[in-house]
DNA sequence: CGGTCTCTTGACGGAGTTCAAAGCTAGTGG
DNA sequence: CCACTAGCTTTGAACTCCGTCAAGAGACCG
């Protein structure tokens, strides 16, 4: 089905994966339309998603009602509001497919069963959450560290094509400003 | 020596550790004095540090000179900066023992021979990792849905007593706020 | 085409910063 | 045990980044 994911594991155990085959069945395949949602909000996180292609965004509602995007999710990461997935509670976050995108899902029970069976796959997750806090802590200080004017810059400059991919009002809900501003940003650097 | 980490182990695994006897020579321990460094910007991040008592910050010095904590680390906590730690390339960051504290280094070829010779640990610290990854999201959408008065009023009402425990201005420096400001917010609130 | 969703523009206001200076606290050495 | 100093906290005035509101111009889809 997808090797995208089985390269990805034998690239951070840095080992084949014989053993693939049989452990595909725990994962389940889903097709995602633009804006469908894989979570909403008071909902438990019943899975573990991994992005085989197109692009997942991770975000809350505040109380103004506004839409603030914390993360996106794109080829080869895996995403989930894992407070809630790992406590099985009741979640805080929406997740929602950017475009039309392909997951596999790793339910909360079938991952605690795939571990249980094939122990050496601890390592693969262990690496998966150690790159991802060692990208939070690297988010937050990059959040601490610049205005909001910097930040787009510094997002533009590292992401360029993704900026194209996106429509304008998620980059300002990522980024932690209005579209107004953001407009604003825009139309400074033509000049 | 310390039961403290032993403990620990055995609450994430759900499990007795008879072998703990045997693995404890992996973590060397040591005492820091306050605002003893354990990790200086441009040097490798050569350990991952278990706090056993005390207190940790991590931080970073902004382009203007000002240091901008990202982190506070706290009895049980793991900390490191985890780019630097994982490919062994220099920190962007320093660590620092806020009090006096006592805390275990793992190295990172201890580390990588303790996962080796005890592959259920990678459990252990898989689990270590997704909490702190969930632990980050949470900051996130804190730092995304609120004002800096509203950041410290939340952690004021969250860790009343670790906010006794800390100066001001490194309080000021973790919400992000200028120690002017969280003064203004402090007397703005006894009227 | 018609309507809804997205992007732009501009005026105004306020949360939070910067700078400067003075008061306070705590550690240190004599 | 006191005195001195360096570092921490407070106060206030000027300033700025960025949000809010309102209105219009495109753009996309049925």
């Amino acid at each position: 089905m997808s090797l995208i994911l089985k390269a990805h594991i034998e690239k951070l155990l840095g080992m084949e994966l014989p053993f693939y085959d049989t452990i595909e069945k725990y994962f389940v395949p889903a097709a995602l339309r633009k804006k469908e949602n894989l979570l909403t909000e008071g909902k438990i996180c019943k899975a573990n998603y991994f992005v085989v292609a197109g692009c997942l965004r991770m975000f809350f509602v505040n109380e103004k009602g506004v839409e603030q995007t914390t993360q996106f999710g794109l080829e080869h990461w895996w995403l989930a509001d894992y407070s809630s997935f790992s406590l099985q509670r009741p979640s805080e976050f929406f997740i929602q497919a950017v475009e039309p995108s392909q997951v596999l899902c790793l339910s909360h029970s079938a991952q605690e069963e795939l571990l249980l069976e094939y122990p050496r796959l601890e390592r693969y997750f262990r690496l998966v959450h150690q790159r991802a806090h060692a990208a939070s802590q690297f988010r937050i200080k990059v959040l601490y560290g610049n205005s909001r004017e910097e930040l787009y810059h510094g997002f533009v400059r590292l992401y360029p094509d993704f900026v194209q991919r996106v429509p304008q009002y998620l980059l300002a809900s990522y980024l932690g400003i209005t579209p107004e501003y953001l407009s604003e940003l825009r139309a400074r650097r033509l000049s």
